[in-house]
DNA sequence: AACTGTGAAGAACTTCACAGCA
DNA sequence: TGCTGTGAAGTTCTTCACAGTT
């Protein structure tokens, strides 16, 4: 039996699309504003415009999950919330562990936005003894040696690493002995884990050459703004540096099975 | 003229797909790790398991940069490691900016990864008066009215955005008026920028929600490790959790055109 | 009249499998 | 012989466009 839940509703219910399942977050957070605000509902056009995507996109994505829009009226704001939430798992609470409390695993622990969003931080750990006891966002930092009783006695399935690189897989192989089924990895390496181990990865330099490369090509085909600009045919309207017609802040994107290590000094 | 460089080889050239893109610097890390350790040649299994891809992805991705392979042989390391940072952008020096100095500010600015791949840091902004001047990762910080002429000055062209949510657009606006055209952005906000400004964003709760997702999966359909375990016939060999065929660390994935906010609490 | 839900078309990405070259 | 480079097949994701519902 489990923990209870999520007995499929008999309708509906297996694979929701791995590009759908990154979004959900999106929609979630646009729809917690709009709660806030007090909004009863939605159209799927504006609420598509909150989250940065297209209105079509964002119904196919709800078609996962169910019908849970009326037509002619829209989505009921509050209900989303609860559909969406139990979806990803939010509806309760995941005990999670932050490893290398540098700079780094200090902000993550600070993030207000755990509490809030269905994780509790259960513990910071950290290998350096003159960090231990010392309080890090109101939590005593712990050591090392402790990390399997701490996983094991609060039943932490989910580990941030924010440890340098190289402590990085040593850390890893640790977690996943201990019971972590699940990491998130701000190291800037390769993880390798068993089967049945998801791991995701997030990778300040990646994400900056990402935007170098882009950046570059702006330059190659624009010279200086102003001087023989528009060479190829590529920027739709007139200028396209600063201001002109604003759109959703699309950004790049990130291959699927993607691999992205992360932050944190060498 | 512009800033010379980069008149494409007239052979291959357009449009590299952004999922191999993103890739790229996955690649230019191993091969680096690979060049340290003075090998010369590398196959494409080699560095596709260093990386964490499948070989032949890698070398699909290599060959819209052009045939920079011996066969029989492999690749020069060297070689590779040149072609890769020609085409990222990275044999030029790009400045950035950091706006919003607190613990993620502050670990972004003593993130080691900078200097050694293409990128420096021009400068740290923060809005609180009282951090003016006050050294951080041995630069001082700069107070936001200063933002116009420090982009201006240096030529910075990608900005990175650490502040609250409530400020991130803002601060956006602001910059991409001076003149940046790529941001990174790691506030939980869905920015809005004009035409052919790019934006990146890093969210630490998307991504912990959607590991999350997969977690709460796993717990349906396994149950208790070791009671009435493999339900459903999802995992292929036998027990999914801890220990057993190691595999390279895949993660999940993430939507192209995605759009994801970021850390830094509310 | 307004807006959802979705089949079908299309685009992007991945994987296969093998021809071709060193 | 060994390994790259790549057409072609397969898969996943996105967008279109409209039937269906309130």
């Amino acid at each position: 039996m489990a923990t209870g839940r999520t007995h499929r509703p008999a309708t509906r219910s297996r694979g929701i699309p791995e590009a759908t399942v990154a979004r959900l977050p999106l929609y979630l957070r646009a729809l917690t504003a709009l709660s806030e605000r007090s909004v009863p509902t939605v159209s799927s056009e504006e609420l598509a415009t909150a989250a940065g995507v297209n209105s079509a996109k964002l119904r196919k994505d709800f078609s996962y999950l169910g019908s849970y829009g009326t037509r002619g009226v829209g989505y009921d704001v509050e209900y989303l919330v609860y559909q969406i939430s139990r979806e990803l798992g939010l509806t309760q609470d995941w005990p999670v562990v932050i490893v290398g409390i540098g700079n780094l695993g200090a902000a993550l622990a600070n993030y207000g936005g755990f509490a809030s969003r269905g994780f509790r931080v259960a513990a910071l750990i950290d290998a350096d003894p003159a960090m231990a006891g010392k309080p890090v966002a109101g939590l005593p930092v712990r050591h090392t040696d402790e990390l399997e009783s701490i996983i094991s006695d609060n039943g932490v399935s989910i580990g941030v690493i924010a440890t340098p690189a190289g402590a990085a897989q040593q850390v890893c192989d640790r977690l996943v002995a201990a019971g972590v089924t699940s990491i998130l990895n701000f190291a800037p390496t390769v993880l390798v884990v068993p089967d049945g181990v998801d791991v995701r990865k997030v990778d300040l330099s990646i994400e900056l050459q990402i935007l170098a490369f882009h950046e570059q090509r702006k330059a190659g085909e624009e010279t200086v703004p102003g001087t023989a600009a528009a060479a190829a045919g590529a920027a739709a309207g007139s200028g396209a540096t600063a201001s002109a017609r604003p759109r959703a802040a699309t950004g790049g994107r990130k291959g699927p099975d993607g691999d992205v290590p992360a932050v944190m000094p060498a």
